[in-house]
DNA sequence: TCTATTATGTGATAAATGTCACATTCTCCC
DNA sequence: GGGAGAATGTGACATTTATCACATAATAGA
């Protein structure tokens, strides 16, 4: 835990710039910096949603129990608040969050989130944006992965790792085969089978944990047809 | 197209009865009450946003259309907001709205509402509520309409017709067998074969449109089981 | 009322995906 | 470096669901 400098920090949300200097004092006040190793649980589904979560660097999955095991919801990359549905939403988080690399946290108490969107305008509509860009997002996203049968979800989510979070054709995969299934709503063995089966046409290439995406058309237009 | 009356208004949102008098009758100059006959289309995916949407009665499908066909994202009774995302997030609608039943609509000038979230705090929160909690139930419902299968997904929907919209075992059923099909994600056939299924095990009967549940325990264990 | 159109029911079959079993490989920790 | 446990690859088969084809029923207009 670390005594965080919001004044100072150059990772503020779009929302925090709009804080006045004297709101950024208060923020300092009320905020803690946590720093969490791959693999720990940021928020846990089921416990009291006490804090905002700020994502200030790393990235995040976003997890919730379903009937039939874990269900990935999204992966969050910084910088952007985490669960401010589930802390909004109800006393208890509806899902999880998780580090899927070394991620900085900063805990920013409700009462003081709160206080800023009673009081500052445009620091509620900034947050107002983003609860609803999130939600288009989603949309898509849910109508999609719905529509679409095994090999259009799994190059729809290497695309959309590809092009939202790495800006590259060659990155190193965040999730394992077992959390891609969860993503994608299928089982391990159909995306190993399926990621085995882009690799023999040469649409991708993996080394490892490393993946390159070779023919960005091909998959683009296996996403496409669904 | 009638001059609403807001301030006498007895259906209005939990964030509209936090506005002061005065800015009520500002709402008032800028909002205009439209009537819906079932079937119409409120907005449409692909046109400007410019208004936003106030169900104040009635019952709407906000559907998108996806790789295969039509989406139905979800159903929203009255009294709602109904396109909050779609109007903030973006300039352009990303999905539509059709009414099911004849409704209400009163259209708000987005500029006068974006004023309210700017200088009425507890409006602006009220509204972040009701962001928070749509996409907490989106989530939940995502994940289970994701990860159980036909039987499960339709027991899930009419359990939740049942409980969420009519508080009733015996309903009117709101959407066909296509838009059923639609909003489950499968196939026209699957959802007409699955319903005489259930009907033929004594778990539910139809009767034209008319739904009623016989064995709700039933239709809860299918829905849980996936 | 009649008819065209749309909505629905149902069998046969094909296609996609899940499940089980097991081999292999990787990774972490001592 | 070696071993235990976890992660991954892959074949065989079962299950679920889509698709096609067509019959029947409901509904809206003329």
């Amino acid at each position: 835990m670390a005594n965080p400098q919001c004044r100072l920090c150059g990772l503020k949300s779009p929302a925090a710039k709009l804080l006045s200097s004297s709101e950024l004092e208060t923020l300092e006040l009320n905020c803690a910096q946590i720093n969490f190793k791959k693999g720990d649980v940021i928020f846990r589904e089921g416990s009291l949603a006490t804090n905002i979560a700020y994502l200030k660097s790393g990235l995040v999955k976003i997890h919730m129990k379903g009937p039939t095991g874990d269900k990935i919801l999204r992966l969050m990359k910084a910088p952007s608040y985490l669960g401010l549905p589930t802390t909004f939403g109800d006393k208890v988080n509806h899902y999880s969050a998780t580090a899927l690399i070394d991620s900085h946290i900063c805990f920013i108490s409700l009462d003081t989130f709160r206080d800023f969107i009673f009081k500052n305008g445009s620091f509620a509509y900034e947050i107002i944006l983003e609860l609803c860009r999130n939600e288009l997002a989603d949309y898509q996203k849910y109508t999609n992965m719905s529509q679409k049968q095994l090999p259009g979800r799994l190059a729809e989510i290497l695309l959309c790792m590809s092009h939202e979070l790495y800006k590259t054709n060659k990155f190193e995969l965040p999730l394992n085969i077992n959390e891609l299934s969860d993503f994608i709503s299928t089982s391990r063995e159909s995306v190993s089978r399926m990621l085995s089966e882009f690799s023999k046409e040469g649409i991708i290439a993996i080394n490892k944990k490393e993946l390159t995406i070779l023919k960005e058309d091909m998959l683009e237009k296996i996403s496409l047809k669904g």
